[in-house]
RNA sequence: GCUGAUGUAGCUCAGUAGGUAGAGCACAUCCUUGGUAAGGAUGAGGUCUCGGGUUCGAAUCCCGACAUCAGCUCCA
């Protein structure tokens, strides 16, 4: 029997031969980091046995399947410690996560940080028994029976839901066995490291109608340095958190006088203002013209966009001489009604009309978090009317101009095609014709794209770009909204070629999507040091004593009628404690005068990135930061 | 919205078996005028989130509301 490895390397085995066995022959090290295989592109059981030829790859932790394996089998030692401690609860299910696992529980008490620490210490022992994991199969009414007697319901409602003809397996170590679809490792010794980071509560199968679990972050490693060091990377994230650094800078503020609604803080401004000015730059360039529309519009304009039905929940309303209005939860029917308001030829076409328009969403409030998920918020939206030739054409140049923005910022990102979700309008046709344009632009243009299922507006489908924070959350920004459906509710039209009224199609964009989101995740890309470009406050002059304050009053008068963003420290304080201010500021730039300086008319330049950079004349540091400033560097 | 936790000065946090509060930073005034990450002194600042209840007495105990945090669910 031969057996194809990595590399394309075919190797002789006799048939019976185990994922395991085939990892030994090739080396005891690999054998020993070993976490599952992959068969014939299915990942399967250290323990399976092969009896053909076929290709087969050994999965380590390194690989993301093999350390799914790892950390479910993690998760079965914390299953089976919490069941060693408190034997009256209740499994539900303990999946592999990207970061670690969890494992869902049903307690009969309310679970603290201490009951956290016994079951790490029971989870330590199980580990050092170092249990053998076994795996057997039932048939589906033994399979009821077995967990029926270990009292389990959720375990039986999730073996009476799976389809009849599923093998049912389960997986034992010592007195614990638990129904599994596998791969496991071999024995409970390999979970060298792992920590139970958080308890949470969650839904049972997901669904707010049923009952609430308790919930069991955690993470493992197979070495204790890595576990160490994933545990730093955590600490390091927090500490760029946008919340934390948002209030240390001065750049937003959240109020209790209103949940969800931020305020914005002088140099938060400066920040928003500076993307908003780089979005028109690059928007007037690609030949988009700009509206903007009211916050508040009559119910009646809702009941036709189809908001009325399909996102009352979300929005906010009120009364106006009897007449009800509500706040808009987005911008196009405003922008349609402005489209609507003249006669549109063939020859405007495509169309692009942008608005940077303050929409309002009732979140619910468990929701709210930071910047990053408000109830009200910039959006820098655009519409796009076109003919449907044209579309292929405009998604494409949307895209390209989200990738030129988001590559500003150094951002990484990736895209995702969402499709009809439930609650929504329009026919199977036209949501078929819009999906599949979408499609065949991202195919077009080669991009790599997950597919959301049932993930789209209510009334189109979508392309998202989703980017990454500096804790690995990826936050949806970009969307590009192809639809059918807005256009024909409004009825609105151009005049084509042979004089005949015809209907356009839309898009829906945003860039940023939200600039208050995008502010979010820029604090915590940058960890508040932003880019000369985006700082707040790109220079600050420090004096070195009150001698030298006049001579700093002239410099920072030189530097602000350049343009640059700067001020002057009049604080007596010794040079050392203005610096560690600026520094904690995290300014770009400093600039220390003193006796030299103000002798030889320069300054004595530190930058936030190289310390001390001596002394520099003042007209050429003026240049250096403007460029930086116009050109918008990452520096 | 749901589960759990938290709410003390502008910020970060101590504290009290129930007898109306404290530190550091920040702020103000004064002294110091110092060359690359914290000089010194003095002072001002709090209905201890809000509303009920228990109590001779509540910031502390109980209940409720609100906000925040960790998640779930939902989303830009």
């Amino acid at each position: 029997m031969k057996l194809t490895l990595k590399g394309g390397i075919e190797k002789d085995f006799e048939p019976g031969v185990s994922v395991l066995d085939v990892a030994r022959s090739i080396g005891e090290g690999l054998a020993r980091a070993a976490c599952a295989g992959r068969l014939a592109g299915q990942v399967v059981d250290l323990r399976t046995k092969i009896y053909d030829d076929a290709a087969l790859e050994i999965l380590t932790f390194e690989d993301e399947a093999g350390r799914a394996a790892f950390r479910h089998t993690a998760s079965h030692i914390m299953a089976q410690a919490v069941k060693r401690l408190y034997p009256d609860t209740k499994l539900a299910i303990g999946p592999a996560i990207k970061n670690g696992f969890y494992y869902d529980f049903e307690f009969s008490f309310t679970l603290t940080p201490e009951h956290l620490q016994a079951i790490e210490g029971e989870m330590a022992k199980i580990v050092k028994e170092d249990l053998l994991l076994e795996r057997f199969t039932l048939p589906r009414t033994e399979a009821i029976a077995l967990m029926q007697e270990r009292c389990e319901p959720y375990k039986v409602e999730l073996i009476e839901d799976l389809p009849e003809d599923a093998e049912l397996s389960f997986y034992s170590q010592g007195e614990f066995t638990d129904l599994c679809a596998g791969p496991h490792l071999m024995r409970t010794k390999s979970v060298a490291a792992f920590k139970l980071t958080s308890i949470a509560g969650a839904y049972w199968r997901g669904d707010e109608h049923n009952k609430m679990l308790t919930r069991i972050y955690a993470t493992a490693f197979p070495k204790k340095s890595a576990l160490k060091e994933y545990l730093a990377r955590i600490e390091e994230a927090k500490k760029r958190d946008h919340r934390k650094l948002g209030k240390e800078l001065g750049l937003f503020a959240l109020m209790e006088e209103g949940p969800g609604f931020p305020f914005f803080l002088p140099k938060g401004m400066i920040i928003k203002n500076a993307l908003i000015d780089y979005w028109r730059e690059v928007h007037t360039r690609e030949g988009y013209v700009e509206i903007s529309t009211p916050i508040m519009l009559s119910r009646k304009l809702w009941e036709t966009s189809g908001h009325w039905d399909h996102y009352r929940e979300n929005m906010y309303t009120t009364m106006i001489d009897d007449q009800e209005f509500a706040v808009k939860p987005m911008n196009c029917p405003g922008g349609l009604l402005v489209y609507k308001s003249e006669i549109h030829s063939y020859r405007e076409l495509p169309m692009r009309v942008g608005e940077l328009g303050l929409v309002h969403r009732h979140e619910m409030s468990g929701a709210l978090h930071g910047l990053m998920r408000v109830r009200c918020f910039t959006q820098d939206d655009a519409h796009i009317y076109m003919t449907p030739e044209q579309i292929p054409q405009e998604i494409k140049g949307v895209i390209r101009l989200i990738d030129e923005i988001y590559k500003k910022f150094g951002f990484k990102y990736h895209m995702e095609l969402s499709t009809r979700p439930e609650n929504s309008m329009g026919s199977d046709e036209d949501w078929q014709t819009a999906t599949e344009g979408l499609r065949q632009a991202l195919e077009d243009i080669g991009a790599e794209y997950a597919v959301n299922e049932g993930d789209g507006a209510f009334y189109g489908p979508k392309i998202d770009f989703h980017l990454e924070d500096s804790l690995g959350r990826t936050w949806q920004c970009g969307t590009i909204q192809l639809d059918f459906q807005l256009p024909q509710r409004f009825g609105i039209e151009y005049i084509d070629k042979d004089g005949t009224p015809k209907q356009p199609i839309m898009i829906h964009r945003v860039a940023y999507g939200s600039i208050e989101r995008f502010i979010g995740i820029l604090i915590e890309h940058f960890g508040g040091a932003f880019p000369v470009w985006l700082a707040p406050v790109q220079v600050r002059v420090l004096p070195l004593s009150d001698k030298f304050m006049a001579y700093g009053q002239t410099v920072l008068q030189k530097l602000k009628a350049a343009g640059l963003r700067a001020e002057l420290d009049e604080r007596a304080e010794k040079i050392g404690f203005k610096i560690r201010d600026a520094q904690m500021q995290k300014l770009p730039y400093m600039l220390v005068v003193g006796a030299k300086e103000e002798e030889a008319g320069n300054v004595a330049v530190r930058s936030r990135a190289n310390g001390d950079e001596g002394a520099a004349d003042l007209g050429a540091f003026i240049a250096r930061v403007a460029e930086q400033t116009k050109a918008r560097t990452l520096e």
